[in-house]
DNA sequence: AACACGGGGGG
DNA sequence: CCCCCAGTGTT
């Protein structure tokens, strides 16, 4: 019996070549990609990055488009009320980023855009990808990126079941081609986006097939190992609708969930409470007067489910209105229903109590 | 190191 | 239904 022949290790400068080659004929054409190689808008580039964390690049571009639309400059969006970042935002998630690209726009404006790797990561939302990234297309410093894209990418090459962070990050800078980063980072993230995809690789037309171990292994998806995920955990909530879906009384979310945007008033439901208990918290908080159970909605987020008991409610606070304010989903989600059960009646009425009047008759 | 943070696309 | 996505900040 043999001993397994020892690995052969990676020609780095031919897969440098048949990478930028493959990039140069195949690489995406996206609007945050205008200028020169190396020389991009850093501007441009900074609001694609922070939005493109965590987010696809096909839902990106709408939000993009919108956001830049919006703040067309870095003045433009120093000068905005966070309020108007935040509608401009309204619907992608992950909520602090918005907040923290108007943060780091103040910054930006009173010290100048920052050039360098380290400089970019002290603004506020960027980390080490987002500043390898902008550094690297903007300012054609010699940074490797590493983010899913090149991680999934190099722990396939390398047939790495368990990559690490500093594994990736080692890997990604000895591949990285000193010459075009920007580019070598672009074509790594094109590769993972576009051919060594999660679920389908497409190997049979990847530049990098010669010297792909997860390819030679039969099994490229098994490379990395999918990540264990904490449990989606179930939280229960009230909340009041206290006006109708197109003027209500809205209160600002503050801490980590939501923060930032608008939404109805509303409150946790703990364990050991009953939703009358949890209603009239809500209500005394408000000083608003409880009324009817509107319907109850569910919102699945990445790791919470929330069901929320929707309550009319009556209030001398001032209504504001909905459509200026940035919102959750969630807090679509329940305007709908109101708007949904408005469809069902006979008559069109402009009142919470209207409505579940005639449900209470048609019940 | 582990967790929190939105929302949607695609198998 | 499940996994993943051009990650970052907090604990």
């Amino acid at each position: 019996m043999t001993a397994a022949p020892a690995q052969q290790a990676i020609p780095i400068p031919a897969v440098q070549q048949a990478l930028l080659t493959w990039f140069d004929q195949s690489g995406r054409s996206l609007p945050w990609r205008a200028g020169a190689e190396g020389a991009r808008d850093p501007y441009r580039v900074w609001v694609a990055e922070i939005l493109l964390q965590q987010t696809q690049v096909a839902r990106g571009l709408v939000y993009y488009e919108r956001f830049l639309t919006a703040f067309p400059s870095v003045e433009a969006l120093a000068e905005a009320p966070i309020d108007a970042v935040l509608k401009a935002w309204e619907g992608c998630g992950y909520y602090a980023r918005a907040r923290n690209l108007h943060r780091a726009a103040g910054v930006i404006v009173a010290d100048g855009m920052p050039s360098t790797y380290a400089g970019w990561l002290a603004l506020p939302g960027v980390g080490p990808y987002t500043a390898a990234a902008v550094s690297s297309l903007a300012f054609n410093e010699g940074r490797a990126v590493n983010d899913g894209n090149v991680r999934r990418v190099l722990a396939r090459l390398y047939s790495e079941r368990l990559p690490t962070e500093p594994w990736v990050q080692a890997r990604a800078d000895a591949l990285l081609d000193p010459g075009r980063p920007g580019a070598f980072n672009e074509a790594v993230m094109d590769l993972g986006a576009t051919i060594c995809t999660p679920k389908a690789p497409r190997c049979e037309v990847c530049p990098l097939a010669a010297w792909c171990g997860a390819r030679a292994s039969g099994q490229p998806t098994a490379f990395p190992a999918p990540k264990v995920r904490a449990a989606v955990r179930e939280v229960q909530a009230v909340a009041v609708l206290i006006g109708n879906e197109h003027s209500a009384v809205l209160e600002r979310r503050d801490g980590a969930l939501l923060g930032g945007l608008m939404g109805l008033p509303s409150e946790i439901r703990e364990p050991d409470e009953t939703v009358a208990q949890a209603l009239a918290r809500l209500c005394t908080r408000v000083d608003a007067k409880p009324g009817v159970l509107l319907g109850t909605v569910t919102h699945n987020m990445t790791h919470r489910r929330i069901v929320l008991d929707v309550y009319s409610a009556k209030s001398a606070h001032p209504k504001t209105p909905v459509q200026d304010a940035a919102l959750s989903r969630l807090d679509h989600k329940v305007l709908g229903l109101l708007e949904s059960q408005r469809g069902s009646l006979f008559e069109v009425q402009d009142s919470v109590e209207g409505i579940y009047s005639q449900r209470v008759e048609t019940a």
